[in-house]
Parts: structure tokens; C-alpha cells; sequence
DNA sequence: ACACAAGCTGCGGGTTTACGCAAGACGGCG
DNA sequence: CGCCGTCTTGCGTAAACCCGCAGCTTGTGT
């Protein structure tokens, strides 16, 4: 067995370097990438089909790399292993993971042995283990229960990116009111209202910037979020 | 001589342990904090004058327990040790170092004897000591060369905290016209015209929540620095 | 098949933004 | 002192935004 490990941190690539060859003593060979496209050369060139991956790495990010890589060979196991559990980044992995796929979540915060566990769990068993905490967002995130419809998350991306309301009209084929209609309802639920009224007309927020930044603050949105939207948003420009 | 190290990754942490020990073997006690808070309460009890600190900690960010800790002793060393050089950063610190105060910032991308150096040069020699790569964004953050004026980043931060040009213009005594000249310079500093007139009238962007987008990808805000913002912003509404 | 909830859409309006134009205010500088 | 650049402010306008109201299309359940 081969394992592949991708992580821009030294010390914690060293860590992981360790975890596995601990916790797998079938595996052989491990090698390291120290960014994401280092981490898809090195996962095509040896076919790698156990990868233990980190998200937030400066030069490509690790969903950006598990994606490609899981377009390649979508029956790679990927282990993902993270310091955050924001809700944007469980979004963004669950959105790339394909049918049936074996994959992780774990957070860097977890013990040695949750990190040993999983690694066993899914590159020999093939099963899923998602961290405790992540799960919960993940559960909420998914179902409706105080979460984001798929049409609310999407809006709250295009006003992110600076889009006006005709604009994301266009690129979702909607009419204005529909998507004013969205706003609304994201409004809502991101109690954006919140000390708007309470004293007399004075503090008002300007809902548009405001409802980015509350999502900003709750983790909702993130840096890498923003980044892999605005590329998206760059792609369809050009397309026209 | 007690060093004080406030750093939330265990495995960051305790290269750091070793790296003081290596670096100062005139150090004879190392005590270590999870968090921002822990660290201030330690940096209190043991009037500690001699501190390598995290920025970018979950439970309160190295920023803001440096402040508080400056503001009780302002002749406390701080170095502080990041993983990133985002403008928000460095202007977040030159913001709160008091006047005449030793301390650093070193990327934890540096090497060992890079890191050893500053720590004898700040703790020992009383240097400042400034990343390379920090240092030139200090510069232009400060100069106005293609930086920006503090009260373009004063408006920057209100429209990304969502306020109305009305709430913006109370909160800084201004009139309503001088805030919206203000958002006018930001727009063009920030280029935020860009592809919008280029094809035809349409992709059009919302210059507003554009600005806040672009700031965010070239690293001129980041989560802290809201997060920041968001605090003074609940001060000065309570205080009504 | 009928009722009901959820989402899309047009209309109309009140409010907020973006910004050109132009008149002061302030601070160097020869 | 007068000239000039930077910053502030008021006025006015076109565009964008927020949203209540009401008619339509769906899908779901009993």
C-alpha cells in the first residue's frame, strides 16, 4: 500500500508522516506534497489511491485538488484533515465527493488515536468517518433545520462576489424579482434586521453587505469559499 | 530570563519550546498558553517581559492579547510568529505596538536559524526584527505608494461591516457626500471597475459589496480583521 | 381530484447608492 | 501673499435596491 500526504505545514506533514506509518504498518512507501498541485502531480503519477489531504494550503487548496483528483479516479480514498470545521468548508467537501466514495473528516484537534483510527477505518475498510462536530454541521447544513437551502447558499455567494441583482439574474437564469425574492428570504434567516430598528431609525445596515459579513462571522462563508467562487465566476465570464 | 509562548497548535507549540531553549540558553523557564486568553492571564501573573505569540487563535486572537498585554506593560517583547502576511495582519499589529516597543514578525515559513536569530535579537538585543516579506507589505501598507490612505481602510472595514453611508458618515462626524467621495476613491483604488463596462452594460458588479470581495482576496481584510471591526462596531452602538 | 404550501414572476413605490459639478476650507511653498 | 493640491460639503439625477401585493406554476398529500 501507498500512501500519499499532502500538507503545505512541515511539523504536521512530519505528524501525519508518523500517524501512518503507526497506525498502517502494511503501507510501504509514503510520499509528501507540500501544496495541492504538487499533490495531483504526485497522486496521477503514482495512480495513489490513499490520500491523506489538508484543506487551506496557500497554493491550491485542498478541495480544488480533491476534486481533480477524484475526477481522475473517483474511487480514491481521501482523508481530510483540518484545523477548522466551518461550515463553508463541509459544504465545499460534501458538494465534490463522488457516489460511493470512502472519505474523511478529521480535525487536527483530534488525538492520536481518532487521527490512527481513521486512517484504518477508511483506507482498509472503505468506510466513511467524518468527525463528531463536523457531522453536526454537516446534518444541519444538509436538512433544512436552521440551515441553507442549496438557492439560498448560492445567493449568498453571488452577492458575495459583488454581483449585481440583474447579473445573477442572468447567470441563473432567473427573473430580478426571483432573485430579490432570495435575498429576501436569506435576509431572514441570517437575521440581518437584528439591531437595525431597536432604537429609532438610526443604526441601519445596508442588508446586501451586511448579510456577507454575518455569514462571514457564523463560518458560512470563508477565504477559500470566496476564492473557488470567484474562480467559477471568472470561468463564466469568459465563457460569455 | 522567562519566555512566554502563546500558540494553540501543539505541534507549533512545542517547536517553539525547543527552538527557545536552542536559541537562548540563558532562558531558564518556558511556559506555554493555549490561547489568547490563557496567555494574557499567564503574561499578568508572571509579569512576563519576553513572549512569542500566534496570530490567529481560535479562542482570542494574538492581536488583541497583545494589545491588552502592551497596554499593562508596554515594555513587554513580544515576537510575533504567523502563518501568513496578509495586510490585515500587519496593519493589525503596527496598529498596537506602543511607542518604542522590541518586537517582530517572523513567518513560520522561516528557517530554524532564521527564527533563533530574531529571538536572541528582540529578547536579548532589543531589536526590532521584521520579516522580509512582512516588511515590504508594512511599507507600502504605511507609504501611499499603491497603499491605502487610513481613511480609505477606515471606509473599507464600514461598508464590510454592512453599515449605510448614513450610519458610516454618524459614526466618523462626517457628512453624507464626504463618505460617499471616500467610497468613490476606494472603488478605483481597488479596481473594482474592472470587467464591468468591457463586453457591453452587462456583468455589472455592485461596487459596494465588490470592494469588500476584492479587499478580502488580496488579503487587505481577513477573518480577524473583521472580527475585530465587528467588536468595536457592538462597542459604539452600545454606547449609543 | 382538490387543497395547500413553496417558488417564480410582474407591477409599483419608497429608499439608498453612485457620481458629476462646483463652491468653500485647509495647508504648504515659492 | 497668492497659487495649487487635497479634502469636505451641498445639490441634483439616474440607477440600483428592498419589498408589499397579487397572479401563476409546480409538487405533495389525503
Amino acid at each position: 500500500m501507498k500512501v500519499l500526504i499532502v500538507e503545505d505545514d512541515p511539523l504536521h506533514r512530519s505528524y501525519l508522516h508518523e500517524a501512518v506509518n503507526a497506525a498502517l504498518p502494511e503501507c510501504e512507501t509514503v510520499i509528501e506534497a507540500e501544496n495541492g498541485t504538487v499533490g495531483e502531480k504526485l497522486a496521477r503519477d503514482h495512480k495513489s489511491a490513499h490520500i491523506v489531504m489538508d484543506l487551506q494550503m496557500a497554493n491550491r487548496n485542498g478541495i480544488e485538488a480533491a476534486r481533480t483528483i477524484w475526477k481522475e479516479r473517483p474511487e480514491t480514498r481521501i482523508l481530510f484533515w483540518s484545523n477548522y470545521s466551518d461550515e463553508a468548508y463541509v459544504r465545499g467537501v460534501s458538494r465534490i465527493v463522488p457516489d460511493g466514495a470512502a472519505y474523511g473528516y478529521v480535525l487536527k484537534s483530534a488525538s492520536d488515536e481518532r487521527l490512527k483510527l481513521a486512517l484504518r477505518s477508511i483506507f482498509i475498510e472503505s468506510q466513511c468517518v467524518i468527525d463528531r462536530e463536523v457531522r453536526g454541521l454537516q446534518q444541519k447544513s444538509l436538512g433544512q433545520t436552521n440551515g441553507f437551502t442549496d438557492s439560498e447558499y448560492e445567493i449568498l455567494v453571488d452577492i458575495a462576489l459583488g454581483l449585481t441583482d440583474r447579473a445573477i439574474a442572468r447567470r441563473r437564469g432567473l427573473s430580478l424579482r426571483s432573485v430579490q425574492n432570495r435575498l429576501q428570504h436569506l435576509y431572514d434567516k441570517l437575521d440581518v434586521y437584528q439591531s437595525a430598528g431597536d432604537d429609532h431609525e438610526d443604526g441601519r445596515f445596508n442588508l446586501r453587505a451586511r448579510a456577507v459579513t454575518v455569514a462571514f462571522l457564523r463560518k458560512l462563508l470563508n477565504y477559500s469559499a470566496l476564492e473557488r467562487a470567484e474562480a467559477e465566476l471568472q470561468e463564466w465570464l469568459d465563457e460569455k
